[in-house]
DNA sequence: TAAAGAAGTGAACTCTGTTTCACTTCTTGC
DNA sequence: GCAAGAAGTGAAACAGAGTTCACTTCTTTA
């Protein structure tokens, strides 16, 4: 016998699918999606196209790691300030203040992961990773109702009408060829809409 | 001499321009784009592939009218009811009800026009055609400000997160494998959301 | 160090769809 | 009717991706 998966191997393996990963981002934070078709994914790395395949039996799989990947850290930090203490309104003012935020600071990768014209097979990943944030938003609005701080409502619908708000507000701001934009009155803009959008506090 | 662009070809051309991109959006209608090609197209509108290039230079110019053309009729009728009387939330509701009232109608083809996964080079299309419904919307919102209805705010920042609020609100329901959803109440939220969202009524 | 098998190579292939073009058919004006 | 040129044909060329595969290189174990 020879060349058994020993732990270091399967070390080395990780290492090098977590290389492709990386790659993959480093790309489209550079070029955006048209810089990173398989073989320039796979130059950077260091690999061969076919060795990629190894690792990656498809594009699209890949790029639902990648969104994975890239989108995690985001939910992570949101669903952080999502757990924030305070009313709903508050929370929800931070996580919309903590979205928008490192949005605009992201830059490319930031509008290649909300915006960017892309591939219809990789778009489909893009669309699946903004269920996480509604999820977010439903959560404190349900708390806000059951507290009685927000009135009665759908709390998914106003989730998903939250997210596409800011997607769409972002979208401008973050395009490439945009102009210089204040971002703490957008910020600010953006937290008064999501809070007012919630309805008024009911009266008891 | 012979064969001049007389008033009569003239027509006979145009008519074949309309009847190429009504053939384009039937089949988007039908099968979305995965079946609108541009031979699939052609034969639709009976004609060879290479006789559409004589109308249009190229297959993203070809959608760039699709899109209008599909998208302005939506417009319009938006636009009708931005005009119509009332206070400004009043108008705000009717252009909201009217835009996802048609939307939930419009089956396919208003996914194809909202949401489908496309082409870059078509996705770019769809997010031209959202400015004017943004501009429909901080037209009113101008209004209700200017008339003391809706507290002081920019109004295109606004406009924009209702219109990133309608559609991703939509997407869901619009999207093929959908379940049924209570049309009316998705309305009726909607309605509360944006107008909600516009901030309460300044006390004078 | 030699055998065994995994990892890696990269040019070639495939697939999918757009675009072209040499040729035919049709329309118009004389 | 006939010349002139436009409209129409459709198979073939092209283009740009992702993917494959026969082959080479490397790592591990005995």
């Amino acid at each position: 016998m020879a060349y058994r998966r020993t732990e270091s191997v399967v070390a080395r393996l990780n290492e090098t699918r977590d290389r492709i990963v990386a790659a993959a981002l480093t790309l489209v934070a550079r070029h955006g999606y048209g810089g990173a078709g398989i073989p320039a994914i796979a130059a950077e790395a260091g690999l061969s196209t076919g060795a990629l395949y190894r690792y990656f039996p498809s594009k699209a799989d890949l790029f639902d790691e990648v969104f994975r990947v890239a989108s995690q850290r985001e939910i992570d930090v949101c669903a952080e300030a999502a757990r924030s203490p305070g009313s709903a309104r508050e929370r929800l003012v931070r996580v919309v203040d903590v979205f928008a935020r490192r949005a605009l600071k992201g830059g490319r990768l930031a509008y290649a992961l909300l915006a960017e014209p892309v591939d219809p097979l990789i778009e489909a990943e893009r669309l699946r990773y903004r269920v996480p944030y509604r999820d977010i938003f439903a959560g404190i609005i349900a708390d806000g109702i059951r507290a009685g701080e927000i009135p009665e409502q759908d709390a998914v619908l106003t989730a998903s009408a939250i997210v596409g708000a800011l997607n769409e507000a972002l979208i401008g701001p973050l395009a490439p060829q945009a102009g210089k934009t204040d971002q703490e009155k957008l910020i600010a803009g953006l937290a008064r809409f999501c809070t007012h959008a919630l309805g008024p506090t009911p009266k008891k």
